[in-house]
DNA sequence: GTCGAGACGTA
DNA sequence: CGTACGTCTCGACA
C-alpha cells in the first residue's frame, strides 16, 4: 500500500470527460421531464463518485475549457477545426455539471485563452512539487506527457467513462515503449486527426517510436532526417514542418497563472441542501444516495450522522469457495432466506462452463468447475431442482450447462429479458448498464491490460451473480402485473425452448448448397459480362454509386426517386425505368442482383453448417420492440421462399438423420384474425367464421359481388388493403403499391371502411389510447412505450402512430406463437415424444418428426397452436410434411 | 477496422 | 407517405 500519509490531489478535465460520458450513455435514457438531457452529467458524476470512493483524494478540482478558442487556435486557426458542431443534446449539460460540482463543494477552474489541459498541467507540476500524489483524469492523449513518478493519468477506455485505465510510467512504457515526456514527440510525428493536426504521412506510432529510440529526440530526428531512407524518409523531409508545428501545439503549459493552487482544493463536506436541489432538478435518485453515502465516508467519523446510509447493504460480499457438506448447508440456508431466488452466473470459456458464481442478497459463492468432479453434488442438485434461479442472459449460460451435461430447471428471472420488457425498444441492456441504471453503482470489470488475473473478491462470477440478484430484485419491483405475467408465463418458459432449438439446429445439405452456389456464381459472371458489353465498360455492379453513373449520366435515363446520396437504383425504380425507357442493361442488372444476392445467401448458409452438418442459429429473445424473436448467425427467418430459385435453398434444409420427415406448421392470416378479435368487427369476424377465403369474402362485400365473382385483380387489391391496414397504410401508399390513381386508392379505402367500420374505429382508438397511456398493450399484457406520440416533430409522431397501431397486433401474434411453442414443448416432454422443434419464423414452426410419431406430433401441434389463445375467431393452423423444408411447405 | 447508406431477403 | 427484423456490399472515414 502507498504511504497513507501522503495527500492525494485529483484533477479532472471536466469538458473532455463530460463529452466522453455523453457518448458513452444513451441520450434518450437520461432526460428530465422538462426535456433537459442529463446523460453527460450522470456519467461524469458517476465516474467522479467512483474516483472519490476508490482513490480517496484529499484534494479535488475540475478544470474546464471556456470556449473552443485558445492561444493555440490563434497560432493555428485550423486547430481542432475538424470537430463538428456540438450536439444539441450536449448543450446546457456543462453549466449544470458545474452546479453539481459547486453543490458538492468541489472547486472548478477555467481560464480565458487556455485549455483545461494546460490548467491540469500546471496543477500537476505544482502538486508534485508540494508533495502530493497527483491523479490526472483526462480524455485527451496529450496529457500522457504529464505522467511521472508522482503523477498518474487515468484515461477513459473506448467504451465509457466508468472504466479508467491507469497510466503510470511503467504503463506508458508498456503501451508505447517510450517515456511519458516523449509522448508528444511521437504524437507530433504521427499527427492527431481529432485535433486537425496532420503529421508526417506514412508515419504511424510504430515508426515514430522506432525513430525516437534510434535518435533520442524529435530534434535529432529532424536534424538527421537525411539518414532515413525510402519513401518514409522523403515524406519526413517534405512534411517536417508539420511535426514542428504539432510539437509546438501539443506542449501543455505548466506555468499558467492561477488564482488558487493545490492546497486550496481540500475536500470539504457537501452542501447538503444544494445537492438535494440540483439532483432533484436533474431527477437523479440513485446518484443522490451515492453522494450522501460517500460524504458519510469522507467526513470525520460520526460528524455527519444526519446523512449516514446503511453501508452494509451495498458492500459486495467476499466470495467463498465451499465443497460437499458445507456447500449443502450454505445452499439450504440461503434457499430458505431467499424465496425470490438465488442469483447464478456461469463463467464461460469458448462456450464451456469453467466456473459458477452463486449469490444471495448478502453472500456470494464461487465454484471453479471441473468436468466430472463430484465435489459439487449439492450444487448440481440445486441446479436440477425447481428452486428459483436469477440470471442475466440465461439462454447462453443454459446452453453451456446443458452441453456440459448438467440438468437445469427453475430459471425464473432473466434480468436481460425483464429489462427489455420494461423498455422494449428492441435492445437489451448489458449487465453493466443495468447495474448503473437500477442500482446507481458500477459493475466491476476486469482490466484487460492486467497481466495477473483479477482477484475473485473484486470481479468474477460470484460478484457478478451478486449484482445480478440485486438488479433482478430491483427490476421485479418495477414490473407491473401485465409485464410480470408476460415474463413469467411466456418469456421465461420460451427461453428454455429456444435454448434447446439452438442446440438441436437444423440439417442442411452442403452438397446441394455447393451445387447451387456454383450455378449462381456462373450465372452472375455471365450476366455481368453481357452487361459490360452493353455499357461498353466494366463497373462494379454491386455499387449503387457506379450504377447511378451509368444509368443517369452515360445512358441519360430519367431520374428516379431521390435518396440521400443520389437517385435510387432499387428493384422498383429499375422496373419503372424499364417501363418508361426500356434498355437491355436494366434486365441484366436486375438478374445479376438476383443471382448475386441468392449466391450470397447460399454461401453464408454453407459457411455456417457446423460439424454435425446442422445449422445452429441464435434466437435473440430481446431482439425486437414488438415481442417477436429475431434470428442471427445466420438469420434463418429470411430464407427465400417467393421465387422458384429461392425455394431451391429451402430444399437444402432437410429432415435430420434418424428422423422420418419434417413437419411444418403455420397460422394462416393470424394478424388479420387478431385484428378481427380486437376490433370486434362483425363483418371481419363473419369472414373468418364463414371459412371462405378471406380476401374473396372481403372483396365480395366491398365490390358488391358474389364471392365466386371476385376477380384476381379485385382480390389482390383487397389483400394489399387488408395487410396494409395493420401497418398504418395511407391512401398514398396504397396507390403507389397497387399502381393505381390516388382517387381510386382513396375510394377503395373508404369502401373498405364502409363495410368494416369497426376496424377503423379500433385502429383510431389504439392511437388515442396509446397517446393517453404512453404505451400499447397486447392481449397478454405485453407493453410497448411510445414517447414519440407526444413529439412536436411531425415525422416522429406519425411514425410513432403507425408503430402504435401495429404493436398490439404484431405483438399479440408473437405472444400466441410463443405460448404455442411452450405448450407444444411441454406436451412433447410429457408424452415422451422424440420429435423436436427446430425453427420459428414468426408464424411458422418446423419440426424433425421421429419415426412413427407423425400422428402424435400433428395432434399436439394442431391442438396447442389453435388453442394458444381464445379469440373471437378461430385460429386456423396449416400442416405440411416433406423430406425438405420446401416440400413440407403447403 | 468501423460506420452509414442502400439494397433486399423474410413474416 | 406501410410494421418488424438481419446481412451483405460499398465507400468514406479513422
Amino acid at each position: 500500500m502507498p504511504d497513507t500519509e501522503q495527500p492525494t490531489l485529483l484533477i479532472v478535465d471536466g469538458h473532455s470527460l463530460a463529452f466522453r460520458a455523453f457518448y458513452a450513455l444513451p441520450v434518450d435514457s437520461f432526460q428530465t421531464r422538462d426535456g433537459q438531457h442529463t446523460n453527460a452529467i450522470h456519467g461524469f458524476v458517476s465516474m467522479l463518485l467512483n474516483l472519490l470512493k476508490n482513490e480517496k483524494p484529499t484534494h479535488v478540482a475540475v478544470a474546464f475549457d471556456i470556449s473552443r478558442f485558445s492561444f493555440r487556435t490563434r497560432e493555428y486557426p485550423e486547430y481542432k477545426g475538424t470537430r463538428g458542431e456540438t450536439p444539441p443534446e450536449f448543450m446546457g449539460q456543462v453549466p449544470l455539471l458545474k452546479d453539481v460540482l459547486h453543490a458538492m463543494n468541489i472547486e472548478t477552474l477555467e481560464k480565458e485563452d487556455f485549455e483545461a489541459d494546460d490548467i491540469l498541467a500546471t496543477l500537476s507540476v505544482q502538486g508534485a512539487e508540494q508533495g502530493f500524489r497527483v491523479l490526472v483524469v483526462s480524455g485527451d492523449r496529450d496529457t500522457i506527457q504529464l505522467v511521472n513518478d508522482n503523477v498518474t493519468l487515468l484515461y477513459p477506455s473506448r467504451q465509457g467513462v466508468t472504466d479508467l485505465t491507469r497510466y503510470d510510467r511503467d504503463k506508458v512504457f508498456e503501451r508505447y515503449g517510450i517515456e511519458p515526456h516523449q509522448y508528444p514527440e511521437v504524437a507530433a510525428l504521427v499527427g492527431e486527426t481529432s485535433d486537425n493536426l496532420p503529421g508526417i504521412p506514412k508515419v504511424g506510432e510504430k515508426t515514430a517510436v522506432k525513430w525516437l529510440k534510434q535518435f533520442g529526440s524529435l530534434d535529432e530526428i529532424l536534424r538527421r532526417s537525411d539518414e532515413i531512407g525510402g519513401k518514409v524518409g522523403e515524406s519526413l523531409r517534405e512534411f517536417q514542418e508539420n511535426a514542428v508545428r504539432n510539437r509546438r501545439l501539443n506542449r501543455l503549459l505548466t506555468d499558467v497563472e492561477l488564482p488558487v493552487g493545490p492546497a486550496d482544493f481540500t475536500r470539504r463536506p457537501i452542501n447538503e441542501q444544494a445537492v438535494r436541489d440540483i439532483f432533484a432538478r436533474l431527477e437523479f435518485r440513485t446518484l443522490l444516495d451515492r453522494v450522501f453515502k460517500l460524504d458519510g465516508i469522507v467526513s470525520e467519523p460520526g460528524a455527519t450522522a444526519s446523512v449516514t446510509v446503511d453501508e452494509t447493504a451495498v458492500v459486495a460480499p467476499v466470495p467463498s469457495a465451499l465443497l460437499d457438506e458445507e456447500l449443502e448447508a450454505w445452499l439450504a440456508r440461503h434457499i430458505v432466506a431467499e424465496p425470490f431466488g438465488l442469483a447464478l452466473s456461469v463463467e464461460l470459456l469458448d462456450g464451456n462452463p469453467i466456473g459458477f458464481g452463486l449469490a444471495s442478497s448478502e453472500a456470494a459463492l464461487f465454484l471453479p468447475w471441473i468436468p466430472d468432479s463430484r465435489d459439487y453434488l449439492p450444487f448440481e442438485n440445486w441446479l436440477a431442482s425447481e428452486s428459483p434461479k436469477l440470471l442475466h442472459g440465461a439462454k447462453t449460460q443454459l446452453k453451456a450447462m446443458i452441453t456440459a451435461g448438467l440438468t437445469v430447471a427453475g430459471i425464473t428471472f432473466d434480468t436481460s429479458v425483464a429489462a427489455w420488457l420494461l423498455k422494449s425498444d428492441g435492445t437489451a441492456p448489458s449487465l453493466a448498464e443495468l447495474v448503473d441504471r437500477e442500482l446507481g453503482e458500477t459493475l466491476p470489470t476486469p482490466d484487460p491490460n492486467q497481466l495477473v488475473p483479477a482477484d475473485e473478491s473484486v470481479v468474477g462470477p460470484a460478484i457478478e451473480a451478486w449484482f445480478v440478484g440485486r438488479v433482478a430484485r430491483a427490476l421485479n419491483d418495477r414490473l407491473e402485473e401485465g409485464s410480470r405475467s408476460v415474463l413469467v408465463n411466456i418469456e421465461m418458459p420460451v427461453l428454455a425452448v429456444l435454448a434447446q432449438m439452438e442446440l438441436d439446429g437444423v440439417a442442411v445439405s452442403h452438397a446441394q448448397l455447393a451445387e447451387l452456389s456454383g450455378e449462381l456464381s456462373a450465372r452472375a459472371s455471365d450476366l455481368a459480362a453481357r452487361a459490360f458489353v452493353i455499357i461498353d465498360k466494366e463497373i462494379n455492379l454491386g455499387s449503387p454509386k457506379q450504377i447511378q453513373e451509368v444509368l443517369f449520366e452515360q445512358l441519360g435515363m430519367p431520374k428516379t426517386r431521390a435518396t440521400k446520396t443520389g437517385y435510387s437504383t432499387d428493384a422498383v425504380s429499375l422496373a419503372d425505368l424499364q417501363a418508361s425507357s426500356p434498355h437491355p442493361f436494366l434486365d441484366l442488372l436486375l438478374s445479376h442482383r438476383d443471382a448475386t444476392k441468392l449466391n450470397q445467401i447460399v454461401e453464408t448458409l454453407d459457411k455456417s453448417i457446423a460439424a454435425d452438418r446442422r445449422i445452429h442459429t441464435t434466437y435473440v429473445q430481446t431482439g425486437s420492440s414488438t415481442g417477436r424473436i429475431s434470428s442471427t448467425d445466420p438469420n434463418l427467418q429470411n430464407i427465400p421462399v417467393r421465387t422458384e430459385e429461392g425455394r431451391r435453398i429451402r430444399k437444402a434444409f432437410m429432415v435430420g438423420e434418424s428422423y422420418e420427415t419434417l413437419l411444418t406448421t403455420d397460422y394462416s392470416q393470424i394478424e388479420m384474425r387478431i385484428m378481427a378479435h380486437l376490433s370486434e368487427d362483425e363483418g371481419l369476424i363473419a369472414a373468418f367464421q364463414s371459412g371462405e377465403d378471406l380476401h374473396r369474402f372481403v372483396g365480395a362485400r366491398i365490390f358488391g359481388v358474389e364471392p365466386a365473382d371476385v376477380t384476381p385483380a379485385m382480390r389482390s387489391k383487397v389483400k394489399a388493403m387488408s395487410y396494409g391496414l395493420a401497418y398504418g397504410l395511407s391512401a398514398f401508399g396504397l396507390s403507389k403499391q397497387l399502381r393505381i390513381p390516388r382517387d381510386e386508392a382513396k375510394q377503395l379505402m373508404s369502401d373498405y371502411f364502409e363495410r368494416f367500420g369497426a376496424v377503423r374505429d379500433y385502429l383510431r382508438n389504439v392511437v388515442v389510447q396509446a397517446r393517453e397511456d404512453g404505451y400499447t398493450e397486447t392481449i397478454f399484457g405485453r407493453r410497448r412505450m411510445f414517447p414519440d406520440l407526444a413529439s412536436a416533430n411531425r415525422v416522429l409522431r406519425d411514425n410513432a402512430e403507425r408503430q402504435a397501431l401495429n404493436a398490439p397486433i404484431q405483438g399479440t401474434a408473437a405472444d400466441i406463437l410463443k405460448i404455442a411453442m411452450v405448450n407444444i414443448s411441454a406436451d412433447l416432454a410429457e408424452r415422451e415424444l422424440q420429435s423436436r422443434m427446430l425453427l420459428q419464423v414468426h408464424d411458422e414452426l418446423v419440426f424433425d418428426v421421429y419415426p412413427g410419431e407423425w400422428d402424435a406430433l400433428a395432434d399436439v401441434v394442431t391442438t396447442r397452436m389453435s388453442t394458444a389463445a381464445e379469440l373471437k375467431v378461430p385460429l386456423d393452423v396449416q400442416l405440411g410434411r416433406g423430406q425438405n423444408w420446401n416440400e413440407a411447405a403447403h
